[in-house]
DNA sequence: TTTATTTACGAAAACGGTTGCGAGAAAATG
DNA sequence: CATTTTCTCGCAACCGTTTTCGTAAATAAA
């Protein structure tokens, strides 16, 4: 820890330390001279203010916190990106949580931001989560909250996301229009607002082209690790589908593996379209059709509206919602 | 900012407020009756201490800093879940900056990592970075520092890296054992010591091999932004590669791009080799050969040993150097 | 019973800044 | 020259917690 403080150039200028610190917070109070030989002496010992001091009286800590369910997945290395761009420009520090999809993590991660450590939070939360106590009480506790992307009903705060519904919807019409009569969607939760809408989107595209009911699919893959495994059983069972929604990025490499393995030729015996911001989309054997989410924009969205929040409180954030669309990318493997 | 601190606990209940501060610290000078009954209205209350105040009595932070010169690589995603991983279990946060590459920003978080409000740093140097000082002044100020994967010559602290040379070498081998006989290396610095080695790997290897001069091309891709055209201009150039490796992971897109817009075939005409952890590398058309770094167990190796140089500070980071290999795994790209 | 020891707690000083207020000196005003 | 105003600065309280030290009461030992 640093061992130059403002006591340290208080001595050595023969002043108060409240003149110094007065001097460096540029005060009007302070003459030209002081405060220039007050600078001198700061970067000539390399004084660097003590953050947590300053926080302590201040009661502002100038850092907030971002909690995922995970990084690995591009999306959020991106949405990281943009909550790092604004939260920079603004002069403040951000803290990474993960929650590992986990509920019990989440709720300890979101207890230890009601002391004081941050300002704010911007979360995404777990696929297990579905109460909302833990964050309303974070609200009671006057830290604003903003949901992007994975949100959670039922809580009066802003939430950031994508037409999740839309794209559901225009991600089976695409396949329908590419001729599948027996799409399927690929879900990782049946609580998560951001899958349910896009299921919710597909059944009604598919509702209104008259796909009877047993040829609507839609695959829980909870489990995480035996991904590949469960997604090989589905495509060689004998409902196999002609369609496939992958909901979350993480679905498509199993998916494409599978197909190989089954000797399952796309875009021809299944066609596949995925939410996802991979950039090697392009290059994919096939290209892969995706739902292409602004990250990068929802991240800096969020994090605005958050500030807008913790810089004046008279903001209300409670009525907030910003919807970035996100853009379908046709490729061949719906072709 | 939570309103609930120890002094009201102590109004509550008649003690004063060391006596609640030892009762939650489970002193041996509190009788068990008396905690008890600080525990159980702590937890009533939902009292949670305010961790800026405790860090400033006690000079520690318990967070630490991760410098990274950007997210959206899929290897420091991973690094970051290995990192996390070890700093959760250590009951230790983790603050997240980005020098987007640039030496000054990188500069700039060093300088305010000295403040105090973190107990060791993290950092993976941008590609402008060739000098020491900013890093060695954090040393000076008893801040542990530990590289992982981008290091820095010429200071003496702890490094966690993979087999650069050995890799570049493999690599290299491996494009000349497939039949390549103008090998082309694409980096994108001249300083850092990551692409450096990886590049003396390569070059040893076509020295070995026998390889003239003139075919053995190092191309630096500075241009973040224009990158796709430089790859592009290279391929078309007549001095065009029959391999080609690239040091980082965000050179492959462009690589494969360009190859096709070209009508160059890959592996036939042009193999590709590169470093990186994508996972969609078996679905990429052609699966990519990769020398595949385990980025999760050098961040966690790295955060590993950060905390050990934090704990006790007797403990000698400077001659720490752990290397952990990466992997070839070869796919069609090279067949 | 006296003395020594233990037990359980409180007072107060830190940690490093910030800020309201008071005050002396200099400058402006009458 | 007296008075008011302006300019600079210092004093001291404060943010919430930790920790050293002191001490009264209870208990044990002599």
């Amino acid at each position: 820890m640093s061992r130059v403080n403002i006591k340290v150039l208080a001595d050595q200028l023969q002043l108060s330390v409240s003149t110094i610190s007065k001097a460096l917070r540029d005060s009007y109070e302070i003459s030209d001279e002081t405060k220039k030989k007050v600078l001198e002496l700061a970067t000539r010992l390399n004084y660097v203010p003590n953050p947590y001091a300053s926080s302590l009286r201040k009661k502002k800590s100038k850092t907030i916190a971002v909690v995922l369910p995970e990084v690995a997945d591009n999306f959020f290395s991106l949405a990281i990106n943009g909550i790092q761009s604004v939260a920079e420009s603004k002069g403040y520090h951000v803290l990474i949580y993960l929650s590992h999809e986990k509920f019990a993590n989440e709720k300890t991660i979101l207890e230890d931001c009601q002391s004081g450590r941050v300002d704010g939070v911007l979360i995404s939360i777990s696929s297990e989560t579905n109460t909302a106590d833990h964050i309303n009480k974070l609200q009671a506790n006057n830290i604003p909250v903003v949901f992007f992307d994975r949100e959670q009903e039922g809580i009066e705060t802003a939430r950031v996301t994508t037409n999740d519904f839309d794209c559901g919807f225009l991600a089976a019409k695409h396949l329908l229009q590419k001729g599948c009569r027996k799409p399927a969607f690929f879900s990782i939760s049946q609580s998560l607002p951001i899958c349910l809408n896009r299921e919710k989107g597909f059944k009604t595209a598919l509702r209104t082209a008259g796909i009877p009911e047993q040829d609507q699919q839609i695959i829980y893959c909870t489990d995480n690790d035996g991904l590949y495994k469960q997604v090989k059983t589905i495509l060689q069972g004998n409902q196999r589908p002609d369609g496939l929604i992958a909901s979350v990025e993480k679905i498509v490499t199993p998916v494409y593996l599978a197909s190989y393995e089954l000797n399952i030729r796309i875009p021809n015996d299944l066609k596949v379209i995925a939410f996802s911001t991979l950039d090697t989309a392009p290059i994919l054997n096939p290209p892969l059709t995706t739902i292409t989410q602004p990250a990068f924009e929802i991240g800096k969205a969020a994090a605005t509206l958050l500030f807008k929040g913790i810089e004046k409180s008279s903001f209300d954030l409670t009525r907030e919602r910003v919807i970035i669309p996100s853009v379908l990318i046709e490729r061949q493997s719906t072709m």
